[in-house]
DNA sequence: CACCTTGTTGTACGATCGTTCAACAAGAAA
DNA sequence: TTTCTTGTTGAACGATCGTACAACAAGGTG
């Protein structure tokens, strides 16, 4: 399907340069398709944009491999830090589209419903895994640091990779939910293939 | 001076419209000048995005405050929290900047720099602070969560103003210090006007 | 006075932007 | 075959981009 080509050569050059390098020309270039085939396939270019962070979430709200709360957790720290979606690139499409959030109404709308549900998720993972006679344990609260704590570390790791591996973001994650009397068992280094 | 009155223009528009509002044409009418000045007084737009860059982290390498490494953790969370630095339009101009680097190597270097100085500032304080017979305790380690924290939470909560407040995440912060051995005390939730 | 520097203005240039649109190829429906 | 829909192309449009530059005002120095 040819939409589903400029979808991802739109996202490739979100990550290369920024909404600078997110024009007609570059991404029909980068999809090797002539001018004009965009405004055939979308509507407008604003568009093209909010399928672009649809597909960039869609694996936020596809259903995880397994429900059971350890897996969660797992899954969602794991596949933040795997080697193929922490990169540089991946980054800057990120960092592109949040700071579009602030002035397209549309995508904010669509963040807004992504993130409230991957919050949540993360949140009834935490609730059920903590066990039941700790009173103070609120799960929202440290669903947020979670997430706060790997967006703050990709960051991080993306603009100075040479100060920390994979591993110790990885680990930093474990950490944070282990303090908290989260005692999630840390995987070993070794790739997870699922 | 009007170089300085361009900078904050500058930032003014890096904040409210990201990269693509940082025109000349825009620029100029934000600081109600002509068009033509940007080019006397600033070689090209790249260099008035380093400087701009320049002015934005120049609070990270001033001397603060104390160097007492109690008051200095405690500046560098409660300074990132306040009301004035914590709002949306920051945030989008730090989301422009870091996009930029990746593209920009004299911005780049710039940066490397700034945030070099400001981590090994904290991961100083940090060992100064905990106690001596501590031999997991490692600062450097420490000081990277904190920064990811620091980050990861103002994203947050620039794009959810509404999930939580400026005092949770200052909390957070404190939270995650004292999880792993440094028992600062948290300060009231009054403005402390230093 | 003449001369130079500095700050400031506004115009002009070629390049590139997003969108519109006429044209055409190919296959399905009649 | 004719007709219609769909996918695709490339040219064209006005708008806006960053930079270069001529022009001028003001003040210091000879």
């Amino acid at each position: 399907m040819r939409k589903r080509e400029l979808i991802e050569a739109g996202i490739r050059c979100l990550g290369n340069g920024g909404i600078s390098a997110f024009t007609i020309d570059n991404i029909c270039r980068e999809a090797q398709v002539s001018r004009g085939l965009i405004n055939h396939h979308f509507r407008t270019k604003e568009d093209l944009l909010l399928q672009i962070y649809a597909a960039m979430t869609a694996h936020l709200v596809e259903s995880f491999p397994s429900e059971v709360a350890e897996h969660v957790l797992r899954h969602v720290i794991d596949s933040n830090f795997d080697a193929s979606t922490f990169r540089r690139s991946n980054l800057r499409a990120w960092l592109t589209v949040w700071g579009e959030i602030a002035t397209n109404a549309e995508l904010r709308v669509l963040h807004e419903q992504r993130y409230q549900n991957y919050k949540a998720r993360i949140a009834r993972a935490l609730a059920a895994f903590v066990r039941r006679d700790d009173p103070g344990f609120e799960a929202e609260s440290l669903a947020r640091q979670l997430i706060a704590m790997i967006d703050g570390l990709w960051l991080e790791y993306c603009l100075h990779a040479e100060d920390f591996s994979l591993e110790d973001a990885r680990h930093d994650c474990y950490r944070l939910l282990h303090s908290q009397g989260v005692a999630l068992r840390v995987p070993g280094s070794g790739d997870r293939g699922d």
